[in-house]
DNA sequence: CTGAAAGCGCTTACAG
DNA sequence: CTGAAAGCGCTTACAG
């Protein structure tokens, strides 16, 4: 093979002495710093024959900005990027950065030797902002971040409140009592298929559950929720538990998609029909509720335009512009077949 | 809110100041580029003590190196995310640039003003090297990118042979042989739903069907094979197309997993049972492929090693190792339900 | 092994 | 608006 070697690049330094200026003019026309001098065409001309490009190490160096952000998952690295929800917030992370034209950086924390890597990238000048992506347990990372002095953003609210802290979240709370408002209209006796007790959208969909059946004097109704992993198989397990609990039940509010399908199965599995004796309420809106059998009814995030609040409100402050520094995008009721 | 600020980063002056010895001596220990010296221990407590990482912006533009990689993917923005091929070979991807300590930046080109900006980023010295992710047509952008000198591998066998560009790709002729062979031995008359004609794993995988019913003396069989995009709408359309033409048929080799689904749906919706009636085989053991009912007979391509080699491949170029510059992963027939 | 010095390519006060 | 000059923080021949 022949080996490569990287073309060397054109220099400020060659586009001056194109347009017979000095380095510094050229440097200030380039960067639209002198508006319209005499020699502003010339050097606009020499750049562009040369195909100038500015070198982002040297400027960096001077700037202090390296114009990258990253997005930070501490999730186990296996899920990751076959998690539906990550995928599309990623696609709006991505769109959000590309439009105002920063790198965007894909990073994993999964272990002890990760997260020092990471404060080392950091304090190296590679990121000029951090978007997290995690909602397992309080993590300390993000305060870790921003104790090096540089801009984060969560995706998903943090488990201490912390109005320093930016975020963006949809509204779960709400999503949640709508989802039970819906079924309580029309049934008799709902149950909750809850997240896991340590991740915050579980949390704020069981207080709308909660908060729903309270306004319509619902109370002492923990024994009608149960947790479980945001699986097929938790939402079945949780159901079956529910089943036997409350064999009365005729209306379930899952949520996640994944268990709303889960809790169907258990259902199904048990004889009862959906949503002839049971109503099935999922969560997200994820591809998995229009294809489920029977097409879901579910409460909607704007999960790709959250990705995209996510890049605005990290770049906002990147740029030092002031804005909201929490961002709570509605749910909406998404009524399909299954409820 | 208080605005943020970044902390100031410790220098190599700083840590060579506290050690008691020259810039240059700290810098060389640090980079272990001087032995076992005197200072050595000094220097090494001073830099643990200051929390001291090298600027990267300073580094880089003495080594001319960004230490960061890319994947690239020219697919329209839309589909990548979501597309579990993508996904696991992301992971593998990001696995093997973790473990050679480099950083994985994600790019999408998905217009002409995309591709400008992705020239710029090289030009401009932000990446040692990249990687491409996209099946569809001839691709121009590989190359152009080499043009500027940079190290590149290309995921998936390239549309013209070309021995300087490397890539990694599984051995979808040999998938494409066990398949059919595998319903050649059980069946009469075995049909081919295959992908996209302008993508080189549906080229690969159809050659491989052909081969292996040639091998066995069947000629003039082109009428046996339909092409359609790689999704179940996809293979349940040119299935219905086959059972037209050959209403015989009662195998089918599948170009994916999604195609095998909806091939399953065509025969079903005709009142053809599988695997009783027909037997169907799938390609990629992809997740659906167990979750499908039946299971799916399929083959499997190791997609999370074809991305970890990918990034071995593009380091072992840039590091200047040599080494292949063409893997070919093989591909091995899962047998479950379907066939 | 060590230090003094040059230089990577850019940005930015400082004078004019 | 323009130019000469300093400086960002590092690496690396060059002498010793």
């Amino acid at each position: 093979m022949a080996g490569f070697r990287k073309v060397p690049a054109p220099t400020l330094e060659s586009v001056a002495a194109r347009a017979g200026v000095s380095r510094a003019t050229a440097g200030r026309i380039l960067s639209g710093k002198a508006g319209r001098g005499e020699n502003s065409k010339a050097v606009h001309e020499a750049a562009a024959e040369l195909g100038y490009v500015a070198n982002y190490a040297a400027r960096s160096l001077m700037t202090r900005r390296s114009d990258a952000v990253a997005f930070v998952v501490s999730e186990p690295e296996e899920s990751v990027f076959l998690d539906p929800f990550f995928a599309t917030v990623l696609r709006g992370v991505h769109e959000g950065v590309a439009a105002r034209e920063r790198q965007l950086t894909f990073i994993i924390v999964s272990s002890e030797h990760d997260r020092h890597r990471l404060q080392q990238f950091i304090v190296g000048g590679h990121l000029d902002g951090l978007m997290f992506g995690a909602f397992h347990g309080a993590d300390s990372l993000p305060d870790a971040v921003r104790a090096l002095g540089i801009p984060v953003v969560q995706c998903g609210r943090p488990h201490e409140a912390d109005d320093d802290l930016a975020f963006v979240d949809a509204d779960n709370v709400g999503g949640g009592r709508a989802a039970a408002g819906y079924l309580l209209d029309r049934r008799a006796f709902v149950v909750h298929v809850a997240g896991p007790a340590d991740m915050t959208p579980a949390q704020d969909r069981r207080a709308g559950f909660d908060l729903e059946l309270a306004g319509r004097g619902l109370t002492a109704t923990q024994d009608r929720t149960v947790h479980a992993p945001f699986t097929v198989q938790g939402g079945r397990e949780a159901t079956e538990v529910l089943l036997d609990r409350h064999p009365q039940l005729d209306g379930v509010v899952a949520a996640s998609d994944a268990m709303a399908v889960g809790a169907i199965q258990a259902l199904t599995a048990r004889g009862r029909r959906v949503p002839e004796d049971v109503g099935v309420v999922g969560f997200d809106d994820v591809p998995l509720a229009e294809a489920a059998q029977p097409p879901l009814t579910t409460v909607r995030q704007p999960i790709r335009q959250m990705g995209r609040e996510v890049a605005d409100l990290l770049l906002d402050q990147i740029d030092g512009r002031s804005g909201p520094r929490h961002v709570l995008l509605p749910t909406t009721l998404r009524v399909r077949g299954s409820a």
